[in-house]
DNA sequence: GTCTATACTTGGATAGAC
DNA sequence: GTCTATCCAAGTATAGAC
């Protein structure tokens, strides 16, 4: 197998791995098992375990966000805003994607250098959330009431609770019911 | 110290230590540590760290929810709610109580039991929150749109996000200017 | 670039003295 | 009920062969 081949497998057996056993059980050695490689490579191609976790957040962050601009920028209204981020959150929530996000940041309590990167990734993610609603929401009378940097981050902030508690209760933890109701809301904010 | 005294300091040294450094550093000899009392105290009293933890859970849901119920019933418009809920958010996160469920839900990926443990002892916050809104909700435009079950849902959820983002980035993940922007939009859902 | 082997460290858990 | 001592398992990280 190739030096780039390696690389990305690691990359998608450690996120397979967080995304089933936590952070906490993100050890190199369980990565390494799961995706059938030996476990000294970690530290040849990343240095460390959250070296490579980092890598695979900067992998999976890039791909996703400019999928995902695609999506928003065709929606103009809140209504449409609302049906493309259902469509993220189903995409999400099938590739586990944020849930690794959320047990990043989770891991990150007891590790500030951990934290300061985790924290930059998602930088961009702010920016993204921001533009959507700042666009979705000109046509409301939200627009007045509500500062769109402190909605973008509450919009994160939950998204990040919801792949943390999918995993502990599959079950219940379905935003689909949420999105259909928050589409209910659309007309009651309307501007007139 | 008597059986009880000691009892109580390690709870409260394993909430400190969670809250701290997280659900993966919080280990028996950590805790010790931070309580200054011997490791091995942890499993007599509790059996296991996870023992400890979710004994801790106990006590803190206790105490919260009796305290907050209190808070909660003397709210009966939805303005009044969102004040008493920015309220218990402040105490919250002066006491990092909700941090320390945060790190609880995070932890529980790779250890099923305790997940099972955690989820059951969430249950009365979900009815809690369920009973504040439907009775703030019953003024208002809400009330046909947004089924309460998933409304209550969605506000722990985020409640979670959010304490587990502070730990991150404890400068900008603050809630406050969110209630009060909340609370500009009740006037647009109040029923007429 | 990938493997084996291993030194070192940390944590869970228990036995037994006090 | 609390301590010391210790065993065992698991993880990080590196050296060195291939």
């Amino acid at each position: 197998m190739s030096g780039n081949e390696t690389r990305a497998s690691m990359i998608e057996a450690a996120v397979a791995t967080v995304r089933e056993i936590g952070y906490s059980g993100a050890t190199s050695r369980a990565i390494a098992h799961r995706g059938g490689f030996n476990q000294a490579l970690v530290y040849y191609h990343f240095g460390s375990v959250d070296g490579l976790l980092l890598a695979a957040l900067d992998d999976l962050g890039a791909a996703r966000l400019e999928e995902y601009r695609k999506l928003v920028d065709r929606a103009d209204t809140l209504d449409e805003l609302l049906a493309a981020a259902q469509r993220i959150y189903r995409r999400d929530r099938r590739s586990g994607h944020v849930a690794f996000v959320s047990q990043l940041v989770a891991g990150s309590a007891e590790r500030p250098e951990l934290a300061r990167e985790v924290l930059a990734r998602m930088e961009p993610w702010v920016t993204f959330t921001e533009d959507a609603l700042s666009k979705a929401l000109r046509l409301t009378a939200l627009e007045d009431v509500v500062p769109v940097e402190e909605l973008a981050y509450a919009v994160l902030t939950y998204y990040l609770g919801l792949n943390l508690l999918t995993q502990l209760d599959p079950r219940r933890a379905r935003a689909d019911a949420l999105f259909e109701s928050l589409r209910g809301v659309v007309p009651l904010v309307e501007r007139k």
